[in-house]
DNA sequence: GTCCAGGGTTCGT
DNA sequence: ACGAACCATGGA
């Protein structure tokens, strides 16, 4: 059986299960989170989560209010605090510009997506998060695991541009209804970051890849 | 103590 | 167009 990205997808799925992604109550926290997590443990993330929360501040016209100096108290634990505060702010002005989820619905896929770029802290991973997890658009997250995961299956190169590497992935994942893709990006986006944390970080690195014949932490 | 996480921007070349 | 420095906390 040749190894595909259906195949490969079928074997993270059989292994780990679903994940659940993204965690979050609404489209907004799911954006939040997006921006935070920006070369951030998940758990980091959830601590500022809270703290935005508890101050009643997972609102775009909330965070607008707050000082940059008072937000950035509250999301000090995600860590780049003063930047992730100007970004957040960057993020809900622009949000409330544009008329929040209905303004976003209002946009094709390419066009939210280039608006979303648009945004001074928002770059193609973080736009990719917001559209495919908080807008369900049918979009294929691109991130650190993904490359060396697939560079080492044989799949990709690795040494591709973001923008060509989800092309590639998308016209891979090309088959199913609307719906179905939209599940599938979602849950194998997820899978993947499951499997990057589990084992690609063993050391020494397996130089093969965990999911293939000959790695120590290969999936069966 | 060291490493690095669910990155992006800016400023060099 | 591409590479490197920069940002900063907390868990393993």
């Amino acid at each position: 059986m040749a190894t595909t990205f259906r195949t490969v997808y079928q074997q993270l799925f059989k292994h780990y299960g679903p994940q659940h992604w993204w965690p979050g109550d609404t489209p907004f926290e799911i954006m939040v989170g997006a921006v935070l997590t920006q070369n951030t443990a998940w758990t980091n993330v959830e601590k500022a989560i809270v703290n935005l929360r508890d101050r009643d501040c997972l609102d775009a016209e909330r965070i607008m209010a707050l000082t940059p100096a008072r937000l950035a108290a509250l999301i000090r634990p995600a860590g780049y605090f003063n930047v992730k505060a100007k970004r957040l702010r960057n993020f809900c002005a622009w949000y409330l510009a544009i008329g929040a989820e209905q303004g976003m619905a209002a946009l094709d896929d390419k066009s939210l997506r280039h608006a979303l770029l648009s945004v001074n802290g928002i770059g193609p991973e973080t736009a990719d998060d917001i559209l495919l997890y908080a807008c369900d658009r049918p979009v294929f997250v691109i991130d650190a695991y993904t490359r060396r995961i697939f560079s080492r299956l044989g799949l990709v190169a690795g040494d591709e541009s973001y923008e060509q590497l989800r092309q590639i992935f998308e016209k891979g994942l090309a088959r199913g209804s609307h719906h179905e893709r939209i599940k599938l990006f979602n849950e194998y986006h997820a899978l993947i970051v499951r499997h990057g944390k589990d084992v690609c970080k063993t050391k020494p690195r397996c130089a093969s890849c965990c999911l293939r014949k000959g790695c120590p932490a290969r999936l069966d």
